[in-house]
DNA sequence: ACACCGATTATCT
DNA sequence: GATAATCGGTGTA
């Protein structure tokens, strides 16, 4: 595999948060906790597309303490807990005022070889795969310290591999937004083909 | 102050 | 496929 390289966030503040989600897909995910690395290719996604949206958080305008992370410029980072247990981490997409976000759903190991440089003396792997938003957190010590932080500044950081072959991807609907009526069936949930999802 | 609920997961059958 | 666990966020008062 060729080396990463930082990805230009300029493309997560486009209009269109769908096709910013399928982008997402077969990017490299790092994060460092206290000299420890740790990272995986995101391989399952899902877009909320704000106020428009009645699954998303922002749905109508709503602003409250937690929300107030997701009307931030694209790049920031939203976390947040889930049922009183798992923190969800999101990239936060489009323009200052524009609560749109990605929700990443599943990551996949990746090899030390393919971990950039300056990474690699504190990186360390782990074995499966990580199929679920609350599971990959845990895996990648996302916490809820990391709402509002900035991608690529110090903590959390995007690669992508240049020469990366898109594989197939499949895309369906959101998962757990039944409350959200006919927006529960929004094809806006993607995955790569050759990652197996907890939920099809 | 208080009741309800959830962008889930593990653990059953 | 069905369901319990779990607790901060949110709305209502």
């Amino acid at each position: 595999m060729t080396e990463p390289v930082l990805v230009d966030q300029t493309f997560l503040l486009r209009d269109d948060v769908v096709a910013i989600a399928r982008e997402l897909i077969g990017m490299l995910l790092i994060v460092k906790n206290q000299s420890v690395v740790k990272a995986g290719i995101i391989a399952e996604t899902e877009a909320y597309a704000g106020i428009t949206d009645k699954a998303s958080h922002a749905y109508g305008g709503r602003r409250t303490i937690r929300t107030e992370t997701l009307y931030r410029a694209g790049g920031t980072v939203y976390v947040y807990l889930c049922y009183g247990v798992h923190h969800l981490f999101n990239i936060v997409t489009n323009q200052e005022n524009i609560p749109h976000a990605v929700l990443i759903r599943g990551i996949l190991p990746v090899n030390e070889k393919a971990i950039p440089e300056n990474f690699r003396d504190e990186f360390e792997a782990w074995k499966g795969i990580a199929n679920g938003p609350g599971k990959l957190t845990k895996k990648l010590g996302i916490r809820a310290s990391h709402n509002a932080s900035m991608l690529n500044s110090d903590a959390i950081w995007l690669y992508k591999f240049p020469e990366y072959h898109p594989v197939e991807i499949v895309k369906t609907s959101r998962i757990g937004v039944d409350y959200a009526g006919e927006d529960a069936y929004l094809p806006y949930r993607f995955y790569a083909r050759q990652y197996k999802p907890a939920k099809i």
